[in-house]
DNA sequence: CGGCTCCTTACGAAACACGGACGTCGGCGA
DNA sequence: TCGCCGACGTCCGTGTTTCGTAAGGAGCCG
């Protein structure tokens, strides 16, 4: 039958505020289509109050309104909470483009615009507003969080300042928990020696304990393995 | 980088499909004239396969055809990706165009019409349809808000002059938020060379925040990943 | 206790980022 | 046409950060 895209809408509210009957219609048919769940105002009292009863993921919003402009409109939701809001202007007039910009609009589509069109912001909108969660690839440990791809680590929610070093080495701990590793085998998997003084990697994992251990003088997280290396040991860091 | 000229057809490649071998004759004749690279097809399964096969930037479409329905045909299309369609219905048919606005048609001319006013429509909706996969819509953090589109910046509401590579690079820096990039990273994304002085990147990393960050000697948003290269941090910026 | 391993500290060198300045190129107005 | 100005890429001097190594002391094991 009609099939919008399974992944649109997914349920997530629309408030469309224009005073012109026949666009909201139109616009609202092909919201509805795309899965999400339309509300409908005609003057900006009438929005603000929907808004705050329905608490809407993303608003669109006609500039052009009897009574309250939508400028102000933009502004009274922001301030009432961050909610995307996309913005219809009048072809062209590039005043009213810097206006929303300036007031928090997120998007704008000009007049006359495609529905279609019009559907594709909202989905972008909604998928930019949100990328909140993700972060699959953070490693974390013992209350340690390391995320390779910011190269920035926490412990307990504070930030940690590593250098590079000292940044991979721990990266690869957390990595490789449980196992031990030689000095060799860290020189060669962090460094990328295959030799060299491996007193280097005793100082460096002295320097990372030094930030990442509660007391560096009894170390938990790394242990010493003596006479083959380190060894990472989550199981014991938190406390 | 640029886009091409506005000019016309410019090649782009139009299907239209109608099974009245005059009607497409004449239609073809004109959109070939507009300097558009026109394919034909007589029916439904025609039209699907032709799309399919040659990716059109755009279909004129009649509602009315044997066999299979305009609207089916364009609601199959729609499934297969996102291109703009232009509907042909029959004079004064409300329900029709309604019809075919929901299922997705992005215009539609009532038959009969003249060939000049199709080729106008044809390059409106190209023309309205271009930016919406290229341009992306408005990035806001941190107080900052970027318009690639009209390629504008503002801080807190005040207008940023920035210049083309100061735009691009914090463009660029705004998408991809809270990510280390190397140098290199940064000239290959936003100076799309894989070559070059990476010192041009430090450069212009000081240039930006000299205009973005409030106290530029201790950048908060643009912040060094030492031994790295770069990473823009919006969290830090509103408080 | 002896030998080996690991810890700790210190230091010089190298790498790095930064700010300032310069030369070039192209656009624009006089 | 000439001259001015902004944008851009490059270069250099400087201050800072980081890194690798050395050396002495403490710890572990047999």
């Amino acid at each position: 039958m009609e099939q919008p895209p399974p992944d649109a809408g997914s349920g997530a509210r629309v408030l469309v505020v224009d005073d012109d009957p026949t666009v909201a219609e139109i616009v609202t048919g092909y919201l509805d289509r795309a899965g999400y769940v339309v509300d409908r105002a005609g003057d900006g009292p009438d929005a603000l109050a929907r808004a705050a009863a329905h608490r809407p993921d993303l608003v669109v919003l006609d500039l052009m309104l009897p009574g309250m402009d939508g400028l102000e409109v933009c502004r009274r939701m922001r301030g009432h909470g961050p909610v995307p809001v996309i913005m219809l202007t009048a072809r062209g007039d590039e005043d009213d483009r810097i206006l929303g910009l300036e007031v928090g609009a997120d998007d704008y589509v000009t007049k006359p615009f495609s529905p279609r069109e019009l559907v594709l912001r909202v989905e972008s909108v909604l998928r930019r507003s949100r990328p909140a969660p993700a972060a699959s690839a953070l490693l974390r440990a013992a209350g340690l969080a390391v995320d390779p791809a910011a190269r920035r680590a926490t412990k307990h929610g504070g930030e940690l300042s590593l250098t590079m070093r000292e940044f991979d080495l721990l990266a690869f701990f957390m990595r490789n928990p449980g196992r031990a590793y030689a000095r060799e085998e860290l020189m060669r998997e962090v460094w990328g020696w295959d030799f060299g003084d491996l007193s280097t990697v005793t100082v460096h994992v002295r320097r990372l304990r030094g930030k990442v251990e509660d007391d560096p003088a009894r170390p938990r997280l790394i242990q010493t393995v003596w006479g083959v290396g380190y060894r990472f040991d989550p199981a014991f860091g938190e406390g």
